[in-house]
DNA sequence: CCTGTACGTACATGCTGCATGTATGTATGG
DNA sequence: CCATACATACATGCAGCATGTACGTACAGG
């Protein structure tokens, strides 16, 4: 049972790789499978065979993409020396950063919530979530208080940035001043 | 040509209504244009007369809707007396309320990037964008302040708010006053 | 008349998902 | 060690549906 699967394991990895590239740069709707495969040098019966439908390929594609951010926002947050504001804003800074690369602006910020349903995206609920992050950040920074709700706010206002971001690498910097004084004001003031 | 063109008005508004509603209930790819037409008792021919493709005939419906909230977040703020803090604060609740309707939070928030473009929601370009609205409000509470980085923000924020709202009408009250305490903080700290 | 507008109809194309076929690897009984 | 039974991975053709377009028709107005 290992030279089977393991072949599985190659052709699935391909297919995710290829929907996050062609998804990247023509979308969810403009992208199909027959284009997938080929890009993956694979047949329809292989991706029909390892995914249900073309969403659940999108989803695999999601989560591939949605599990890198959160780690290198986790990571940038924890190597971070001084108190919880400073944590949390080295985590604001490393999503901004990666919100310049286009497969995060197009797979996690604008297609993801569509074609997976935006109640999704509202949730605390997956593992690979950031927003978990910024309402663990929240309950630190204003204990006794109800984080979530502040907590949905900010990640409004993140993500909104690095869209800002995303289509103008310019204001980059800009956005990045804009939120560190926000957190500031919030949670210094 | 009077005759001909208002029967070509009526059949437009009973397209333009028909597309709002169905994809307000099952969306824009889910939506099929001989299910338009059907609802809106004409046919394909009549859709693509006024119509060039799918796409425009879903622009025209967000554009009625935005148009809506537009002036019902618009004069809720002009109707309120006091300063501009409370001002703003009217406006937001009228934006939460509205973001109870399905339509709304359909149309407008989920969808409407995604087929449009999510660009064209950055930009305070549009007559009837609401952001236009959020920069004013900014720029008169922060003088000499550059606007649009922070009214990005706020934007950003509000957004995420309706979202939690349309999705959970019992956060209404929840949202909402975190929305005050936040802009309390920001405009009167 | 005759021209432009508003619409109806038939069709060409492309895409998704499924159903069916095939080849290859693995487990097992004797 | 071998044959048989079975599971897995993939290939291919097809049906259904959706979009957009080409063409035909009716009618209002100059």
């Amino acid at each position: 049972m290992s030279r089977k699967v393991e072949q599985g394991e190659v052709t699935r990895a391909a297919l995710v790789d290829a929907a996050v590239a062609l998804f990247t740069e023509k979308g969810y709707a403009d992208t199909s499978t027959a284009e997938i495969v080929r890009r993956a040098d694979v047949t329809r019966g292989a991706l029909y065979h390892h995914f249900a439908d073309k969403e659940e390929l999108f989803r695999a594609a999601h989560e591939a993409v949605e599990k890198d951010i959160f780690e290198r926002v986790r990571t940038a947050a924890e190597k971070t020396e001084g108190g919880a504001v400073e944590r949390l804003k080295a985590g604001v800074d490393a999503f901004l950063d990666s919100c310049l690369e286009p497969v995060v602006r197009r797979v996690l910020l604008t297609e993801g919530p569509l074609v997976l349903g935006w109640e999704r995206s509202l949730t605390f609920d997956n593992p690979y979530c950031s927003r978990r992050l910024l309402r663990a950040a929240v309950g630190e920074l204003r204990p006794g208080e109800e984080p979530e709700p502040l907590a949905h706010l900010l990640y409004g206002a993140l993500l909104q940035a690095g869209l800002v971001v995303a289509a103008d690498r310019e204001r980059r910097a800009v956005m990045g001043r804009s939120l560190s004084d926000l957190i500031d004001t919030l949670f210094e003031g």
